[in-house]
DNA sequence: CTCCGATATCAAGTAAGGTTGAGGTCAAGC
DNA sequence: GCTTGACCTCAACCTTACTTGATATCGGAG
């Protein structure tokens, strides 16, 4: 008996407010059917799907990043475990990478400690380049862009 | 003799644009002198200054979060080698955290994959209270303020 | 002296990720 | 039958971190 869920219910069970699940749908993230007074009616995979949203979100991915990640799901069929793990590995591979970038970042701040050399020229830790640990930044889209201005 | 630098020289040296030194100043991030035609007169410091904003940056931290750092270099001496180094070594810090924030995650998420839990009430990886890896994500700011919703 | 490039101000626009409010509908409970 | 709560839409607003454009002035080169 697929009863479908209120948008209420699935807002109380992720955590999230009702209006950003409205606005998810608006962004693609999720398709929920509507039932004879045109609400919304959600699957319990939908909860799955927004529980994807906040950890990815946690992890810096843009809503953009989010949705193309999810269209890989299966369209037709409903998401299998297998699935899920698929992208669970994703994410894993994703948060190695981090950590690793963070580490290196450590290794050179290490380097300059002491010496207080926090200067652009001369510091090995400012590079505009090793963009790492830049992703999922906020507005900073040009960082990094301009390096060849001078 | 302290010549001062113009903005020109500092967007040059930094990779940044004029107009994002301009909207730093108004943030209160440097605090430059004007000259007699009212341009902006910049000290070698200031660049240091714009460095550590940029290296803040990559880290996720917002510019409040920035300034309120600056703000505790002495106000009125030059800042010394140590007191960048202090700096630093909060970085140090924030990194380090990070590094074992997501290091836990992986932990969660290693066991998450296979089963495909990623079903918010069962799985590990969710988990609103641990806002480790939250900060600096940009608009989300109310996350995890609503948990006590249900 | 004149012109250009760098600078100045100020208002408005942009992008992401939402929230808020006005105004309307629907189904259930009393 | 009426009210209440949950839901609907749509437009407007919010924050952060800037950019863009209009318009004006400064200062040095020629």
């Amino acid at each position: 008996m697929h009863k479908g869920l209120s948008i209420g219910y699935v807002a109380r069970r992720t955590g999230l407010a009702v209006s950003a699940i409205r606005y998810y749908e608006e962004e693609g993230l999720v398709q929920p059917g509507r039932d004879r007074g045109d609400r919304r009616v959600f699957q319990r995979g939908d909860i799955r799907r927004l529980s994807f949203v906040l950890i990815a979100q946690r992890l810096g991915f843009a809503l953009a990043d989010i949705r193309a990640a999810l269209d890989d799901l299966p369209q037709g069929r409903n998401p299998t475990r297998a699935d899920w793990a698929r992208l669970a590995e994703g994410f894993r591979q994703e948060i190695d990478s981090r950590i690793e970038g963070l580490t290196l970042l450590r290794g050179k701040l290490d380097g300059c400690i002491g010496c207080g050399c926090l200067s652009l020229d001369r510091c090995a830790l400012y590079n505009p380049h090793d963009k790492a640990a830049t992703r999922g930044e906020g507005p900073r889209y040009l960082m990094g862009d301009r390096s060849d201005e001078f």
